[in-house]
DNA sequence: ATTAGCACTCTACTAAAGAGAGTGCTAATA
DNA sequence: TATTAGCACTCTCTTTAGTAGAGTGCTAAT
């Protein structure tokens, strides 16, 4: 592998590019990070790093700027891991006491708590929905017309959908076809409720009713709920102040990502990893995100994986320093969920 | 007032400005909107147009660009009114069919339609909880130990919260306290639901009782809901293919300014006339948006104004364009909002 | 009242020059 | 043999000067 001088170099050299944005030349090196050895012998290093893939050259005359493989080599190897500073860990626990009224809002002050603690772009993946449990349907009143249907969850997730009720159809009978679902799906995954058996229960149970028909249109729209309010963002604004965005093009061609929420959710499905994971560059699959780094983790309510934290940044990212704050969320954020009511 | 060429030329110049964004200059005139008078002679008239403030000079010799005087002048007077094509009709009406399944939807994807058809940033007001009626509220059963306690409005909109049933009380308990609760508020507004009336209720009925007091915390957070999810942006991105944002110092501005809810919904608070309304450059209040120009309107569910869509753009905003597209989605988002479940 | 003509002003673009940072190589040094 | 001082070289970035272009305002003629 690498000798221990050059170890120390490159880790220098990222480092400084990490926090200046700007190509870190051998001077640099030997002053401020003093290696005991002279720019020349730097410089040697250099050469012999860019050699093997670790570094880039902007141009002749330029210091030199890590590739993808010397940040995969920092990450894996040299970077020296943080953790969170008392201060930190305080803020985030009582940041939630004062800002938080429901459920939703836990996520999206995660997502602003991550983009606030590491500078970068957030991004939060609430539980999905067709992971958890179907408990029960109900119909509630709401005049002559109309009622609401609700479908809830062993998590205690609701949701819910207004309906109109056909001529001459009574709140008994309603209650009544709440009963025959209920019986056939209570206890099922959401995942696992497939077409084919919402069929089965109109097939057999009540053949032939309007209502009925809209009953299950509903469920059937529950079980395939909206990435939109799936994935929550923080933090868009600040990426505005990297230099990497100094360019407006380049902006918009991040935003654009992200307002793809489809290809977000691939971005992010696509690791299922255990504890931090860090994809850099082109390491990524998705074209548009290719010269950022992500960095994400999994998150869990009682033991079951349920959704993802992650940042979005630069590959010049701070890597330490953003895998140490998903570390505590990816570890904390089941019991904040289950205080707030999860 | 304007004699008609002044007031022609004015309107050329305005329109020119809008769709170039460049100063613009008298040969320009004479030629693309040929005035059957020579270049000089609209030079005589800019300069008379610039006295009377309704255009400004960015230099010496720079061509002319509207003031915020001169568009209000543009907007009263003498812009030609557009009206939306049959296409964009339809689309706005399939629009809906294909991607709505919540009512959340409806806000988020009506700003996507604003901000599609006007290529500006949009904000979309989703009614507001308090101004609806309490119709009743009701435990739903989730386990031994936790309740969903609901809360319904008249207009279907339904409130949620996972509550944490105290040691030893059962289901008709819970009950009878949803039953005291429900004959005293039942057909209120929620703006009118002071704390001195719920006190009231803990007073009188059940004075003494845990879960009752959390019952109430819970009903009182559902009075304050937050603003986050009352405002639905749309268009960001678009923004930054207008040429005023092509400094990044700009866009951040912008961008912060959307962040702050909170001033957002002052910003459109501040309007309650009928109609469409405009709010050109520094006419606005609020700094941070004062090269900005804001155009809004309320919509109404039931003849009740409930909420307000508007755009939000640089002064050169096309009004006329955007002004007959938020026309039409305040006359119709009522319609729409009703037939997909409010 | 309008307009042609012209001098004047200001910006935006281009090219040239110079400063600065950093490299790579060579030869000297420990 | 590893290190380093020295130096020529390369490339970018900034500054400067000059020029083209667009547009104005004024004056005198129509």
């Amino acid at each position: 592998m690498l000798d221990e001088r050059k170890c120390k170099i490159l880790q220098a050299i990222i480092d400084d590019y990490i926090s200046t944005a700007e190509p870190v030349g051998s001077r640099t090196i030997a002053r401020k990070y003093n290696m005991g050895v002279g720019p020349a012998t730097i410089r040697n290093e250099m050469a012999d790093l860019e050699v093997l893939g670790y570094l880039e050259q902007p141009h002749t005359s330029a210091g030199r700027i890590p590739s993808a493989k010397g940040y995969r080599f920092y990450v894996d190897c040299l970077m020296s891991p943080s953790s969170l500073s008392e201060q930190e860990i305080n803020l985030i626990n009582n940041w939630y006491h004062t800002k938080v009224r429901r459920i939703e809002e836990v996520f999206q002050e995660t997502a602003k708590i991550l983009s606030r603690l590491t500078r970068n772009i957030s991004l939060v993946v609430a539980p999905q929905f067709s992971q958890s449990t179907f408990k029960y349907m109900q119909f509630l009143p709401l005049d002559e017309t109309r009622a609401i249907l609700v479908v809830v969850t062993d998590t205690g997730y609701l949701e819910n959908k207004v309906i109109a009720i056909p001529e001459g159809i009574t709140m008994p009978e309603l209650q009544r076809i709440a009963a025959a679902v209920n019986s056939r799906l209570a206890g099922l995954q959401f995942n696992q409720i497939k077409s084919s058996l919402i069929r089965d229960i109109r097939n057999d149970v009540i053949p032939d009713h309007a209502l009925f028909e809209k009953t299950l249109d509903m469920l059937r729209q529950a079980l395939t709920p909206s990435q939109r309010d799936r994935i929550y963002l923080g933090g868009t604004t600040q990426m505005l102040n990297q230099p990497e965005f100094r360019d407006v093009e380049k902006a918009k061609g991040l935003l654009t990502v992200l307002e793809e929420e489809k290809l977000l959710a691939d971005i992010l499905e696509s690791q299922e990893a255990n504890g931090v994971v860090v994809t850099i560059g082109q390491e990524n699959k998705f074209s548009g995100i290719q010269d950022l780094s992500v960095i994400q983790a999994t998150y869990r309510v009682d033991g079951q994986v349920v959704g993802k934290v992650a940042v979005l940044g630069p590959t010049r990212i701070e890597y330490s320093k953003v895998m140490s704050v998903l570390d505590f969320m990816h570890r904390h954020l089941g019991e904040i969920l289950k205080k707030y009511g999860v």
